[in-house]
DNA sequence: AGCACGCCGACT
DNA sequence: GTCGGCGTGCTC
């Protein structure tokens, strides 16, 4: 038979793909979407997934093998390759780099890779020396790391002797990598056996009448485990039992000795899958059930519907029955939200209906929940709604039928940091279509993008703009900070009329949320004597100060450092506090507000999974009147008795350097307002900016979306920017300035000389050196009739071309398609 | 990404 | 005279 080979893709960020011959015994075997252990340069192991099994050898001189196949059955499902394939080219991405996105690292597991002593094996041949001596070193039994073996034995390159030894059966992988996950197990309590009737429990009683701990046990065992009731009983675990009944473990164990109770151990789910009875879907207000019959009619028609509906509409409502109506067909529902922060309430609603089909999948998860939910999908057990952030658009689908991107507006679904660089809304619209199933986007400030789209017929539109319940919108009151400080009608941040409100809505009982936009404001220390600030060493930013820690901080690199005792500049002890962010409101709150409780949602609040949950529930319970938060207060959370929204500084979202400023501006606190507002009475949201007219003010106070986004597509226009043009912004790096400036100059004048005036730059980005590494942009606008595909081409031609310079040879170029 | 190979500074 | 710094190129 001829020689197989497979292509395969490394967890790396690698331009080429890898050729690998299939030894003999795996040539039926191998399959796409199969996992396999190859090595790769002189030491490394990793996991890569098969992409084409083929009978062409590649043109190098020598081709290493396969070292082992860890799936009977693909693990990536039908239209998972071509979906990585598409981000890879679309975002100008290595498909490595979307591998290792994509797949929980459980699952790929590389220098870990282990290697164990096979106990049955039995020589035919006398071992090599080498082959000996790594026999020898795993002779404890214990699994080694081929980075272990290498030490221990002293060889430079140990990998074709492993070979050897796994050929001859004496060693193999250990099963580590085949399940690195490994299932979480619960010890559970039940009666003995031999306890079936009332009959024997009582002599059980009799039995214990001296023992006053362990009958005490006992009953608390029988109301939890609801023996005693006719209603079905239920499991118990140990842990619950112990802490339900306050008993030591020296109690436990002797009602076991006794053998009245029993344990056992039962694998159970990491992921909560409550048993909470299933509540039937709730009735459609009459404005939600015209929205849902239109959305259902669209979906016949388009692909992808934008629900357009105003905050406190039920939206969610909608979906659920969209959801209903999509399980009844058996095909499955991805619902896709921007961060963790809606999930806390938005699960517990869709688990009252949907019970244990719900699965939720987002970044506070740890490693091993993701690979269950990973293999859950993948062996159809169970899910069939995920609840997601952006990575969930990963996941192995059997059978997609609708996904629902909410909040689709939101920034955060596009990634940036780590490539590939993508955009989870328009990657779902990409991914649903490769499924054949429809997608709802849904909004109550759509995205500028979106909304046209659905003007322009691309998809449906639905508009829901009465609120339930009818709750009014609030009525949005400015404040003109500029005035407030000339007439030094402020104390601190507070403007006196927010104080004047704040006083009223906590007399009343009611509650407030204070909203402050840190981001570009962050604190940072300046001397008042010669106005030094302190610069991160690193990085082109001043240092944030952590008051809490007394540290400065740079936000892009993690440099930390104390606070010095005197400004190094004129050594004099002048240095104070400048900017404000939430931590200071909090403080200025604590002041004015001494005997009002106080919290704080940001970034630094959060940073737990119980974090986030623990304040926003304090917050529901009422155990906090004043929640502070950044922009994490404006995602879903629906809140029953905010009567009072606070917007300390408007003027923070108005004046940003960037395209879409304005149109944040206006979701952010459109977004922020929509928490205010009472069942009967109208929330009052209270606005403090240094320009009370200008034009994204008037439309938040007049609840005027359509406005504001008439008055961005003539911007948009006019500037060449999205929906009218598409943007590439190409991001040049080198450890030297001047070398970078040069290649960032003659990469724009070869782009300049082929694509003419849609190049723009190189600029200055906001942070010229981050790590020590210089930064240039170059800004692509590409009008929407261009093929995309062959102005990529361009791009890598030209910026190849440049690499291969020997002047330019520790150059970085990193792509961002659709910036954000 | 990570590792080896290769060419220039501070040490036995 | 060597050890080791990190710049550069390669990995099927």
């Amino acid at each position: 038979m001829s020689e197989r080979f497979a292509d395969i893709i490394l967890p790396l960020p690698l331009a080429n793909s890898y050729t690998y011959k299939i030894p003999e015994e795996l040539s039926e075997s191998v399959k796409l979407g199969m996992r396999v252990v190859v090595p790769f340069g002189s030491k490394k192991i990793y996991t890569g997934i098969v992409r084409y099994v083929h009978a062409v050898p590649p043109k190098v001189s020598s081709v290493k093998e396969i070292i082992a196949l860890l799936d009977n059955a693909p693990i990536l499902r039908r239209p998972q390759l071509p979906f990585w394939e598409w981000i890879a080219n679309y975002y100008m991405a290595f498909i490595g780099d979307v591998y290792t996105a994509a797949v929980p690292a459980g699952l790929k597991l590389e220098s870990e890779t282990t290697i164990t002593l096979n106990s049955d094996f039995e020589a035919d041949a006398p071992f090599s020396e080498k082959e000996l001596r790594i026999y020898n070193a795993l002779s404890d039994n214990k699994p080694h790391s081929i980075k272990e073996l290498t030490r221990i034995t002293g060889f430079k390159t140990i990998l074709p002797t492993v070979k050897n030894l796994m050929d001859q059966g004496a060693v193999s992988l250990s099963e580590e990598l085949r399940a690195a996950y490994k299932p979480k197990r619960l010890t559970c309590v039940r009666l003995a056996d031999d306890v079936t009737n009332d009959e024997q429990l009582q002599t059980i009683f009799d039995l214990l009448h001296r023992s006053k701990k362990q009958l005490n046990l006992l009953m608390v065992y029988l109301e939890l485990s609801r023996h005693l009731t006719k209603t079905g009983s239920r499991e118990v675990s140990k842990k619950e039992l112990l802490e339900q009944s306050g008993s030591s473990a020296a109690v436990f164990d002797a009602l076991v000795e006794k053998k009245i109770l029993h344990t056992y151990s039962k694998e159970i789910s990491r992921l909560d899958s409550t048993q909470t009875a299933l509540q039937p879907l709730a009735v459609l207000n009459s404005f939600q059930k015209t929205a849902y019959r239109s959305l259902l009619s669209q979906l016949k028609e388009k692909n992808v519907v934008l629900l357009h509906g105003v905050t406190s509409s039920g939206k969610t409502e909608i979906y659920i029955h969209l959801i209903a109506e999509t399980l009844k067909l058996g095909r499955q529902v991805l619902y896709l939200v921007p961060e963790i922060a809606l999930t806390t309430q938005l699960t517990q609603r869709l688990e009252r209906v949907f019970g244990n089909k719900l699965g939720v999948y987002h970044s506070k998860f740890s490693d091993n929940e993701r690979v269950e939910i990973w293999n859950n999908l993948l062996n159809d057990k169970g899910y069939e709604i995920i609840l997601g952030v952006r990575s969930s658009v990963f996941l192995p689908f059997r059978d997609l039928g609708l996904v629902i991107v909410d909040e689709e507006h939101e920034s955060s679904y596009k990634q940036y940091d780590p490539a590939p660089r993508y955009h989870a809304r328009n990657a779902a619209i990409v991914l649903a279509n490769m499924h054949g199933a429809k997608t709802v986007l849904g909004s109550a400030t759509p995205a500028i993008e979106s909304y046209h789209n659905a003007l322009a017929g691309k998809y449906g539109l639905v508009e829901l703009t009465q609120r339930h319940e009818e709750i009014e919108l609030p009525k949005v009151q400015t404040v003109d900070l500029k005035e407030a400080y000339r007439k030094k009608r402020i104390t601190g941040h507070f403007t006196d009329e927010l104080v004047e409100k704040i006083t009223l809505a906590l007399s009343n009982k009611e509650q407030v949320i204070l909203f402050q936009n840190r981001r570009g404001y962050a604190p940072y220390i300046e001397c008042k004597q010669c106005a030094y600030v302190p610069r991160c060493p690193h990085c082109d930013v001043s240092l944030t100060y952590h008051k809490h820690f007394d540290m400065i901080t740079c936000h892009y690199c993690g440099y930390t450092s104390k606070v010095p005792a005197n400004c190094p500049s004129c050594h004099t002890p002048s240095l104070q506090t400048k900017g404000f962010g939430t931590e200071q409101i909090e403080e200025e709150i604590h002041a004015l507000f001494p005997d009002a409780k106080a919290a704080r949602l940001d970034l630094d609040t959060v940073r737990t999974k119980k974090g986030f949950e623990k304040i926003i529930r304090d917050f529901e319970s009422h155990s906090i009147d004043i929640l502070i938060g950044t922009q994490m207060v404006t995602k879903g959370l629906d809140f029953g008795d905010v009567s009072l929204v606070g917007i300390l500084n408007a003027g923070n979202l108005l004046f940003y350097p960037d395209f879409r400023a304005h149109e944040r501006a206006f979701q952010l606190m459109a977004q922020v307002s929509g928490r205010a507002g009472r069942k009967s009475k109208q929330g009052l949201v209270v606005l403090q900016t240094p320009e009370t007219d200008h034009p994204v003010i008037r439309q938040v106070i007049a609840h005027d979306y359509k406005g504001m986004f008439a008055t961005q597509m003539r911007e948009r226009h006019d500037f060449r920017y999205p929906p009218y043009f598409r943007l590439i912004n190409i991001i040049i790096r080198h450890k030297d300035a001047g070398v970078n400036n040069h290649a960032a100059a003659l990469i724009a004048d070869e782009l300049k000389k082929l694509l003419g005036t849609r190049v723009l730059g190189p600029n200055n980005p906001p942070v010229g050196r981050i790590q020590n590494w210089y930064i240039k942009h170059i800004l692509l606008k590409i009008e929407n009739a261009a093929s995309p595909d062959a102005v990529k081409e361009i791009i890598r031609n030209v910026v190849s071309g440049i690499q291969s310079d020997g002047r330019f040879k520790s150059l970085q170029v990193n792509y961002d398609v659709d910036p954000m």
